[in-house]
DNA sequence: AAGTCAATAAATATCGATATTTTATGATCT
DNA sequence: AGATCATAAAATATCGATATTTATTGACTT
């Protein structure tokens, strides 16, 4: 009978609280590659307890984040760059597949969202929300392939090569190329529904960043 | 101060236990898709307590075979046509990338390896731990691309695919084809080292299988 | 001084109990 | 009778404690 009338924290479990901190700190760096997360550091960090922390790391490990060693705990996913360059072929022949088919399922209200986020992603650009509004860009180009698991997937992925980007800047630092001008030509190709075209923009998209990103892994 | 002379069941935990007991139950449709998956029931069910079954439960919703709803519990995955056919296609194209790479790749080591589960999926004919062998065999073809995060899709997509097998004609009733007669074709290309003709074969034989299945399937 | 092995410490995995939340039931009011 | 709301039942989510397992330390042997 206690009074409950704090608006903040409801509509949510522990568990799926804890899942988005700790995703959230393995993205960002915050617990690095390779380390070992032992529940009962997790267990303060959070301020929760070990049953949450376990399932967390048990849905991390769906995601590629955590790596679970049977009787021996879970660690973050090491990284390297031949697991970066296997990433971006994945998201390469995976995104494309899933615009091609987003442009060819076209509608208008798809179109609408689309510009949408392009625009959300432009006004944002600079800020700490980018990171958000550039993901949900790149899912709403992909959101009208009508296919669930292909979304899961690249969304998946789309979170694994954050990580790298982290790793490479330690931050939102963007590269000195036109970023802005590559996104416009995916966007005009996608609404202009010429599938050729965007797959061209979005692939030589993920080439450069890839090369980009390669340069300043070499240490990795 | 127990003497532990059991042999078996060493070297496992309880969760990974309720997982492959889980798995198996939902591949083969002794848990039916869409069914609510009640703890107390799983705990009865595999004579484990709770934590093991939710951390199992967590486990599969990662393979998609399981789904999480916030507060309310769990449910094996819903089947259903539209589903049947993301799979198939997401296959198609994951594996033959992974065989592609694969040959690139070829050594006498992996072929040798390939050799030897063609072989024992032929012996395995009609037995109960053919299904195991099928498997066995498909990815060891993609087993040399180098690709851990492709192969883990893959192996994920032909799981799921299972399940579609055992819901269509509930237990490993193969269809009339000649499907040795597909096996050997994949087989001879990869042996012989021919990208293009292995996946001409790989993907003739998935679009068999679906075809078959998607009949089989209708009233889904 | 290096290596082995037992004892200790630390961490994981699991259990049993409890608090919360959701679902089912039935009584009340219009 | 139908809908609404309180109450009871069931199920989930979470906590705290304990048993196992793994990692560490340091003494002992050669």
């Amino acid at each position: 009978m206690n009074l409950m009338d704090d608006t903040s924290g409801r509509e949510t479990s522990a568990t799926r609280t804890a899942y988005l901190s700790l995703r959230e700190m393995i993205l960002t760096g915050a617990l690095p590659a390779g380390k070992k997360l032992k529940i009962e550091e997790l267990r303060n960090l959070l301020d929760t307890g070990a049953s949450p922390v376990r399932e967390a790391l048990s849905l991390l490990t769906s995601d590629m984040l955590v790596e679970r060693i049977d009787q021996r705990g879970f660690r973050a996913s090491p990284a390297s760059l031949a697991n970066f360059d296997e990433i971006l072929k994945l998201r390469s022949v995976l995104e494309d597949m899933a615009l091609r088919q987003s442009i060819q399922l076209a509608t208008a209200d798809w179109e609408e969202r689309l510009v949408l986020s392009h625009h959300r992603m432009k006004r944002l650009a600079d800020t700490d929300t980018f990171e958000e509004a550039h993901k949900t860009f790149h899912m709403t180009l992909i959101s009208n392939a009508n296919s669930p698991m292909l979304e899961r997937y690249c969304s998946q992925l789309y979170d694994l090569n954050i990580r790298y980007r982290y790793l490479a800047a330690g931050g939102a630092n963007y590269q000195r190329r036109d970023i802005t001008a590559e996104h416009d030509d995916i966007f005009d190709a996608a609404v202009r529904r010429d599938g050729d075209a965007a797959s061209v923009a979005l692939l030589s998209h993920y080439r450069l960043t890839g090369e980009y990103l390669t340069t300043q892994l070499a240490d990795l």
